[in-house]
RNA sequence: GUGGCUGUAGCUCAGUGGUAGAGCACUGGAUUGUGGCUCCGGUGGUCGCGGGUUCAAGUCCCGUCAGUCACCCCA
């Protein structure tokens, strides 16, 4: 029988690779409270439905990366298509939906943390169940909350130590901006469409704008020669787009304009982001968040219309972006027992100081003094403190400083060991 | 889904068709109450898995699975 590992695409992470994933998550967390956004959690299992609707059913995520199966029928039922949620932005808007969030505050601020799932074939930085932060704004049509969410994202990614970054930003424009766009586009494309990769040939009739970020070398330069959408924002649009930049500029947050830029998913409107990381790390998968308006998806799964925008970053390629972790911080102290009948004087001592706030670790398992002492070395722990019979007799116990070479040993009554600890 | 590369100890990797190895890690010890450095010992392997060729396969061939990188996709 073969030995029993993780899913394809999908990882355990363990002590001593956790701290980093603490330290990005708190540090997203605490940003987005004082930026104002709450919580919210939904469950990793939605109705397959919500992901065709809110996302489109002409994306690549939809179309052959979900995982969806079918729930067991119930008494005199048929049962119900189920999928593995591959992205956050629908099950949020459901959930603002479902809990009718509209009717009771105007602007609703939500961050949210979890693990999504796409049925890829993994790569660097690409997993098959990865990790999202992201953040949701229903209620503000921007231009002002845009700039501001991606201003955010750059002071998170800065904090983290993340400097190396692109930040793309784009504009969609809203409805009638993007159907008249993509006639224009479509005219320009269809007679060059058997100079068009595979890929995007097959693309072309379903999502045209996709095929401008294309990264085949015939269809970039295609694309270079194509009709760019801010040409045709409608005076609204682009009085938006202008207003995200210059509230950009007066935030200073350092931007490129890309017309090219345009993601995978369908719902977007007006604007469009991306944070691109420039290290080595990241391999082809550079994309560490992405994100955009998408004024129309409340209206489309049954809400009164209302503007949103939100972005998503991806807790695996940050993780990569930002290199080595620091150093943890360690034991306070090691407890040791001199003598196997010292052992549960050590552990009577172990629990005061824990109770104190310490952090405390033993090694009882009946091995020598030297074999603790070792262990206590290796634990990182900033001092070893050894009872014994001399000790016990008099109520102190004996501490080693262990960031010293030859440290002398300290007789220290217990009573005052707390103190002593935490010097 | 397509292609390249890689699978040997927990980790990093050596290994010319002829007895399975090293370093690190773990563990015991080096004049009995003290760690690191050093030294000596020990545990640990279906050589990813299944076929084939051969007197003999970790080594050669085929398949398969997994990892990884790129395409693709996207965060």
């Amino acid at each position: 029988m073969a030995k029993l590992r993780t899913v394809k695409g999908m990882n355990d992470v363990l002590p001593g690779e956790i701290e980093r994933w603490h330290r990005l998550e708190q540090a997203f967390r605490d940003r987005a409270e004082r930026y104002g956004f709450a919580e919210v959690r939904t469950p990793l299992v939605e109705h397959t439905e919500l992901f065709e609707r809110g996302i489109g059913e002409a994306t690549d995520i939809v179309d052959k990366e979900m995982y969806t199966f079918t729930d067991k029928a119930g008494e005199g039922k048929s049962g119900k298509r189920l999928t593995l949620r591959p992205e956050g932005t629908a099950s949020c808007v459901r959930a603002y939906l479902q809990h009718n969030v509209q009717g009771q505050e105007p602007v609703t601020k939500w961050y949210y943390l979890g693990p999504m799932y796409r049925r890829e074939r993994p790569a660097k930085g690409r997993y098959r169940q990865f990790y999202q932060a992201g953040c949701e704004v229903y209620g503000d049509p921007g231009p002002y909350v845009d700039a501001e969410l991606i201003d955010m994202l750059v002071g998170l990614l800065g904090e983290l130590g993340v400097r190396d970054v692109e930040v793309l930003i784009n504009s969609l424009g809203g409805a009638t901006t993007r159907t008249r766009y993509r006639e224009a586009l479509l005219a320009y494309l269809r007679p060059r469409a058997a100079e068009l990769s595979e890929d995007s040939q097959r693309r072309l009739e379903r999502n045209p704008l996709r095929v401008l970020d294309s990264k085949a070398p015939q269809d970039q330069e295609i694309a270079a020669g194509a009709p760019r959408v801010l040409d045709f924002l409608s005076d609204e649009d682009a009085a938006h787009f202008d207003g995200l930049r210059a509230t950009l500029d007066a935030l200073g947050t350092p931007y490129t304009v890309e017309p090219r830029l345009v993601r995978g998913l369908d719902y977007y409107t007006r604007t469009l982001f991306e944070v691109r990381g420039r290290g080595g790390e990241l391999g082809a998968q550079n994309a560490l968040c992405g994100g955009g308006r998408y004024d129309d998806m409340i209206a489309q799964l049954g809400g009164k219309p209302t503007p949103a925008i939100g972005f998503a970053l991806g807790i695996e390629r940050l993780l990569l972006a930002m290199g080595p972790a620091d150093a943890e911080a360690g034991l306070d102290a090691f407890l040791a027992a001199q003598r196997p009948e010292d052992r549960p004087a050590v552990l009577v001592l172990a629990r005061t100081l824990r109770e104190a706030g310490l952090r405390v670790e033993t090694d009882l398992r009946g091995n020598s003094l030297k074999s603790q002492l070792r262990r206590a070395d290796k634990s990182g722990a900033r001092f070893a403190v050894v009872l014994g019979e001399a000790e016990q007799t008099q109520g102190t116990a004996k501490v080693t400083d262990l960031r010293q070479q030859n440290a002398e040993r300290r007789e220290i009554p217990q009573a005052e060991l707390v103190e002593a600890l935490r010097a």
